[in-house]
RNA sequence: GCCGGGGUAGCUCAGUCGGUUAGAGCGUUGCUUUCAUAAGGCAAAAGUCGAGGGUUCGAGUCCCUCCCCCGGUACCA
């Protein structure tokens, strides 16, 4: 049988067209799937849209649409997104699917046993037009620190979900494992939450009618989040065999606004259910645009698709893996992006194919990979393969590019020390097996390659296979 | 306020237990090759390592003070 590995994203809230920052957490996963297949595992990976909650609801009013059909509009913006980018999910879920809800309400009830629901009352200052609850530390002058604006102390009843009392549980975990929380700093940031006690969590929105209805009271509506975590258990077919091949899940991809959320809220909910935590939770940056966050009042999302339009799939990948870190906030600058795109791919990658092509087509050279005997570049792509594995592992992508570049980068010097173009009229025989040496280094850079650039990869390895030089992969801009 | 991270070449960053002239990539400049996408190779310029003080034979690397930036500070997707 082999080797299981689930890997999620966090579901999209579709109340907005998609950005770039949607586009980043797809992506890094994939790379992490196709690395893995590659590995030879079995991977389950999931991704989808979050769509209940008053914000949607009035997000449709906004536009205008009727709530049902504006849902499915937006979650195919997402599908769509993934589709772009070339994301290799193998499920796509929807919280307002019926499987979902089934295994929504399985969940429910377990708690709902448990003894982990009851009813109290939740008393908090809220904020109408932040739409959100303050303490009373956090408020400027008694007043909303946004709107400057007085808050209406609201007093209604709910039902509390007893976060409380996996406290002491879901802190050891943490401090355990080290690795639980990635990066470090997100995992401290959590524990030093965790030094004062943990609040019961409200699960039920009694004014939110877009949701899914508390199988134990009607009048309520479950709280979103909790309707999203359990995305993670639908996918993979709670209770059934699938979930029993793939859960725990090796690592939920999510940015890093939520680590609470995926650690603290779904680490407890898991736990009053019975069932093991996660493996790891991965949190990755924000992206700024040109320096600035990306907001709505500034109107400087930077369109995914539009981007993948002009500078093709692979590029647009490329460069948010290569120039950001995997786990810290980066800028995305368009000039950055063009410099990146001739220097590394246009210069770097696709004139290294291009002539290596040129050199063996001509004298048609035919790869022979099997041969161990001296070549000369072997010790260079141990020593890469070592590099890269490593910097995947840990999940730093930039590393691992780097690590590539730098055999691209030996190649050309390779090239340029032995030139074969003389050797060819000279030295047919020594020709061959440079060349060689050549074609065997540039097709384990497409196998390294294919998680981060399919379509470049696969390119590349046909061009070797057929011995003939295709069409230029990388045009300069 | 409190907690955490950071301030190193024009830009993005790396600098392990403190140790000889502070590194890489991109960009810039010069030289050079022609197999290749006018790409490649070689070389160079470029930094008072946020500021000040201290420990030490020796500090970007440890300690103190200060300045600046960013993140977190629970029911917002």
């Amino acid at each position: 049988m082999k080797k299981k590995f689930f890997i999620s994203t966090a579901i999209d809230y579709p109340s907005y067209f998609p950005h770039l920052g949607h586009a980043l957490e797809k992506i890094q996963a994939d790379v992490l799937t196709r690395y893995k297949r590659s590995q030879g595992f079995e991977v389950h990976f999931s991704i989808g849209t979050d769509e209940h909650g008053l914000k949607m609801e009035k997000s449709a009013k906004k536009a205008n649409k009727d709530l049902k059909e504006f849902v499915d509009e937006m979650s195919d913006n997402f599908k769509n997104l993934s589709k772009v980018l070339n994301i290799s999910n193998n499920d796509f879920i929807r919280t307002t699917e019926k499987r979902h809800k089934n295994v929504v309400l399985k969940i429910f009830k377990k708690i709902y046993k448990n003894g982990d629901i009851y009813k109290g009352r939740y008393s908090g200052l809220y904020c109408v037009d932040c739409e959100s609850y303050y303490l009373q530390k956090d408020l400027v002058n008694n007043k909303c620190p946004i709107h400057k604006k007085g808050v209406e102390e609201i007093n209604e009843e709910t039902y509390f979900f007893r976060m409380s009392k996996y406290q002491k549980k879901i802190s050891e975990h943490i401090k355990k494992n080290k690795n639980f929380i990635t990066p470090q700093s997100r995992r401290n940031e959590i524990l030093n939450r965790l030094k004062d006690p943990l609040q019961d969590i409200s699960i039920s929105r009694k004014t939110v009618k877009w949701g899914i209805p508390l199988p134990i009271d009607n009048s309520f509506t479950l709280f979103v989040w909790i309707d999203a975590l359990i995305n993670y258990l639908t996918t993979i077919d709670y209770p059934n065999s699938r979930f029993q091949d793939f859960w725990p899940a090796d690592i939920h991809v999510i940015g890093k606004d939520i680590v609470w959320h995926h650690s603290i809220i779904w680490g407890s909910l898991l736990l009053s259910v019975g069932l093991s935590l996660p493996k790891k939770i991965f949190s990755h940056g924000f992206i700024t645009i040109e320096g600035e966050k990306m907001s709505k009042s500034l109107d400087n999302a930077v369109n995914p698709f539009e981007l993948v339009k002009k500078y093709g799939v692979d590029p647009v990948r490329y460069f948010l893996l290569r120039e950001f870190s995997s786990t810290e906030d980066g800028d995305f600058n368009i000039g950055r992006l063009e410099e990146r795109y001739n220097s590394d791919l246009a210069n770097g990658l696709g004139n290294l194919v291009s002539r290596v092509l040129t050199l063996s087509a001509k004298s048609a050279v035919i790869l022979n990979d099997s041969e161990e005997s001296d070549n000369g570049l072997s010790k260079e792509i141990k020593s890469t393969q070592e590099k890269y594995h490593q910097a995947m592992e840990e999940i730093k992508f930039n590393e691992a590019l780097e690590s590539v570049w730098q055999l691209i980068g030996v190649c050309d010097e390779y090239i340029e020390k032995n030139k074969p173009w003389e050797l060819a009229k000279n030295n047919p025989e020594k020709f061959n097996s440079i060349i060689n040496d050549l074609l065997v280094t540039i097709k384990e850079i497409a196998n390294l390659l294919e998680p981060f650039m399919p379509e470049t990869s696969e390119k590349i390895l046909k061009q070797i296979k057929e011995n003939k030089k295709g069409e230029t992969l990388f045009p300069r801009l």
